[in-house]
DNA sequence: GATATAAAATACCGCACGGTATCAAAATGA
DNA sequence: TCATTTTGATACCGTGCGGTATTTTATATC
């Protein structure tokens, strides 16, 4: 059965097209997998769903966790976010994390519980990472931090889902370094 | 049978939930009309919601246009687009243009083609707009005018987007004047 | 080797979907 | 007024979905 092999398989299904369009069918017969047998070992669809965001969080979304706590600079830090969105080969059909926020309403409540988990975790690592730099010289805005900590998850994730629909990946950096500008003194 | 009416029901319900979470049954009945009289009307739901694409872009973003198109001046049109975006009543439950552009792959043939159409008018929309600013005394950026345009039109986007997810719509306009901040000098 | 047990493959269920055939009612034209 | 055509309501078709009951196969224990 390889629950692990499964998770794989549905991670990169979803991800690559759209959790909403891979039906469970689908990944059993990706994975090699019976109904029967992933419905023992995940429940329902909403239990597979949730598992495999899990699975990304820890394989991917980790990441992104490292690089706001990862103690440089802020202008550093901001220019490794604008890498990751814009280069990271990873993120050439998107995230599947804010595909998921996308379409929360087509989600079960296990994922959307997750989903929503994982984005206050986000908005508070956000917030540590700005708040860090307040009051230092590179710090430029007038804005809350909290109110900046969103400013700056929304556009990564807009350039991530722009990379998504396919934008010319120079362009994304070129707009999300415009849009990070805001946030330093020049 | 009144397609006129349909067309209303339809556009209302594509645009309060999400185009592919409403059934050509529910829009019959919501509408009052059979099913075959929808189909001989408007062929298939393709059909249909290229049909309610065209009725909102008559009755919605015409008004888009027109505030590109009105001949003030850069800040001005820019306070105008924010205002729309995060304090017109309309736009409360979001754009059902971005909502079908977000959800491209579920369209039919008819409809995609006219979502791409109306991106391009779009585009073209903006950056006349900027064009027209270029060398003005308050245009700021080293950018092209087709990557400012691209800016402009995908903040405006995520904007709205962001409202449609219950975002406060102060805080909409606070992250969307900071955003197209870097469009004016200071 | 016979038997209890766990796993997997198959087949199935109810449902909602997009789309259509059928047939009655009403409107139209001569 | 009668024949023709257009409309509408109902019922239906095939398909794919999430989820499960059943039967087969393999595994392990005595």
């Amino acid at each position: 059965m390889n629950a692990e092999n499964v998770l794989d398989v549905a991670m990169t299904a979803y991800w690559h097209s759209d959790p909403a369009d891979v039906s469970v069918n689908a990944i059993c017969q990706l994975a090699g997998v019976s109904k029967p047998s992933l419905y023992r070992e995940f429940g329902s669809e909403d239990g597979l769903s949730r598992a495999v965001l899990d699975h990304y969080a820890q394989r991917v979304l980790s990441d992104v966790f490292a690089i706001l706590q990862g103690g440089n600079g802020l202008q550093d830090t901001l220019d490794a976010l604008i890498d990751f969105a814009s280069s990271d080969l990873r993120m050439e059909t998107g995230c599947l994390f804010y595909k998921m926020r996308a379409g929360k309403h087509r989600l079960g409540p296990l994922t959307l519980a997750r989903v929503d988990e994982i984005d206050a975790m986000a908005h508070a690592a956000y917030s540590a990472f700005l708040r860090s730099f307040r009051d230092g010289e590179d710090w430029a805005p007038g804005l809350s931090v909290e109110a900046a900590a969103k400013y700056l998850s929304e556009q990564f994730a807009l350039a991530i889902t722009q990379r998504a629909s396919g934008e010319n990946p120079s362009r994304v950096r070129e707009m999300m370094t415009l849009s990070l500008s805001v946030l330093l003194r020049t």
